[in-house]
DNA sequence: TTGGATATCTGTATCGATTCAGTAAGGTTT
DNA sequence: AAACCTTACTGAATCGATACAGATATCCAA
């Protein structure tokens, strides 16, 4: 196999300089447009695909790509409201400015290595990695630009929410509607996927700060209510997943004294528990209450439609890439709002029977 | 702003060659152990990150990235199952031969032109476009390795099923149980988000080679069965979204008389029709029989249960990364198994009233 | 003692483009 | 007619690495 031929090759063959021949590609106000037809031409019958990008990217500096970091294997990462709807808004960026998205997976730690040193890249997001992740390290040692999402590192602009604040609005919703009993589904609080009700001691320890924030944004509402968060049956369902949280909320329904509200960290967790009830002959928000997070498109489509935590979640997309991408110099954090919207999952508490 | 040094830069410094440092980070069997680690320290002393990708990249010839175009913006495209599962697959053969995905979302054709050009990648993958699209042609220009999904390209390695035994399977499924009036929901059949009721021309002239020959499938069954495909009522939901679908089944079943059962040419289409027929107060199988198309994950987990046509999604995408990076010289088209999978959702029609 | 492995390191050519300073021809201005 | 632009094109330097063919030095067997 003949290999494709170059520039050069072309260049060479119709008797003109190289640089008129990239100049017929990239500038073509810079040729007559004869020459330029000419040279078109030429290439088409010689087989000449365009410039290399390779070649280009390494004389020019620009990757025209920026990684995604995910802990998960891909198809849990990508099967997931809140993460589509933030990859939307990356896309829209990354079209605007011609660039496009390298997916990492990063599965485990050891190739991690390679893939994050080789990956040609403008720039680095990462979304989601557990705080003490070494693939951060990595990261970081590319000295690229990077923006992390929904994670403080040091020294490396974040986009996120106020986390604590949020969750104490849902919190204090449910207390404001008189509920005194309440349960947690929780997102990971560590990166061990551990499935079920959580010792007090792994509670003291979150290693994803959306997880504990969020905890910390219900203990705030909660101590000023007088109740105490590590009273209350607290479930983890790693991995954002609505099927496990169906068999979480199973377990926190089946304990007496039934809860009469449950606070779900994500509304997919809060899909889960919206099943059980209903497995339960449990009718929502009569017999009980549930509060979500994300406000994704489900939500406001589901029977009952579902209270929940409203985050700009595509808006989050567009500046993550924005800072990295069109960042002047030093980028800087940025905060989004956040907002309780109410809709038919939450009710007052059943008076005792 | 100094540059970033480069493996010149610690080769002076430390007096050895430039492969000598190259060898450091590629080969560590080519040099002492301790000169490797004098040159590693030198290079996190003089912030040298590892050899630059893009170069290494341009000599080796090898990108490490292999190039997915999907038609669809990049929301649409992974907001949906079955891409997911083919997705997955796809990872696990990029992560085995160190390899990341780069993802192409092609808008619009005009600037889909730069950004296959740019692409860095080894090959390409072309999933879901329609069979006219400029943009194969574009990727084609680049002489890569190229593998198409359900898609048939002149020239072209292709992985996919049988579509038409497929939907013929579900098509003879209901037949076989009685059902006489019957009706379709369809995927896209040309590329302009027609949503509705499709005249009869438009049915001669689907531009998806799936939705074609799951068509021409069911018109066989039913041709054998003495209905004419083309008196049935058949409603276009494109883009695969169930909320569509439950749209375009809350419209079938309000004809007159009703159809006993619907072919659906997607699990999700099928999820909409459930959520329809419980609008409706319809049972399901008792008034209605369903059958979906693709056996996702959650088919099995509905209630009813969905009577569905498996195709193997995750093994697609590892056929298809298999034949593209691992692939010796000429790549062949595969076809894989489908097989009807009967569950709840289908079962004899109601008896006349 | 000599020929041949083995281990360790070097030097040059090359991958395929872009950049930038420069040149020659022709046209305009004053 | 001299001075000055434009337009259209050229050539050398460069981006940052890897491949490959040597070059030494060391050690061992015959």
């Amino acid at each position: 196999m003949p290999r494709h031929p170059t520039l050069q090759d072309l260049a060479k063959q119709l008797g003109v300089s190289r640089t008129t021949v990239s100049n017929a590609f990239n500038r073509p106000d810079q040729l007559s447009e004869e020459l330029r037809e000419r040279i078109l031409s030429a290439a088409r019958k010689l087989g000449y695909t365009g410039p290399n990008p390779v070649a280009r990217m390494l004389r020019t500096g620009r990757a025209g790509a920026v990684g995604l970091l995910f802990s998960e294997p891909l198809t849990y990462a990508f099967d997931d409201p809140t993460t589509l709807a933030f990859l939307q808004g990356v896309g829209q960026v990354c079209a605007r400015v011609q660039s496009s998205l390298l997916i990492l997976p990063v599965v485990d730690n050891a190739n991690a290595v390679q893939t994050i040193q080789q990956a040609a890249v403008d720039g680095f997001i990462i979304y989601c990695l557990p705080d003490d992740s070494p693939v951060v390290a990595q990261v970081l040692e590319r000295r690229l630009p990077v923006v992390a999402v929904d994670q403080a590192i040091q020294g490396v602009p974040t986009v996120g929410i106020d986390d604590r604040q949020a969750a104490r609005l849902a919190a204090e919703h449910l207390l404001a509607l008189g509920h005194r009993r309440l349960g947690v589904l929780a997102l990971d609080l560590q990166a061990d996927d551990h499935f079920g009700p959580v010792a007090k001691e792994r509670r003291m320890t979150p290693n994803y700060r959306v997880t504990a924030q969020r905890l910390k944004g219900y203990e705030e509402a909660l101590g000023a209510a007088g109740i105490d968060l590590h009273s209350l049956p607290l479930w983890e369902c790693p991995g954002n997943d609505s099927g496990r949280a169906l068999e979480a909320a199973r377990n926190l329904l089946d304990t007496h004294p039934r809860p009469t509200g449950l606070l779900a960290m994500s509304d997919r967790l809060a899909l889960g528990v919206l099943e059980a009830a209903r497995e339960r002959g449990l009718e929502v928000p009569r017999d009980l209450s549930v509060v979500g997070f994300d406000d994704i498109a489900l939500a406001s489509q589901l029977t009952p439609t579902l209270t929940t935590i409203h985050q700009p979640l595509v808006e989050k997309g567009v500046v993550t890439a924005e800072l990295l991408l069109e960042g002047t110099g030093e980028a800087t954090s940025r905060q989004l709002e956040v907002q309780l919207v109410v809709r038919d999952s939450s009710g007052p508490p059943p008076t005792e029977g």
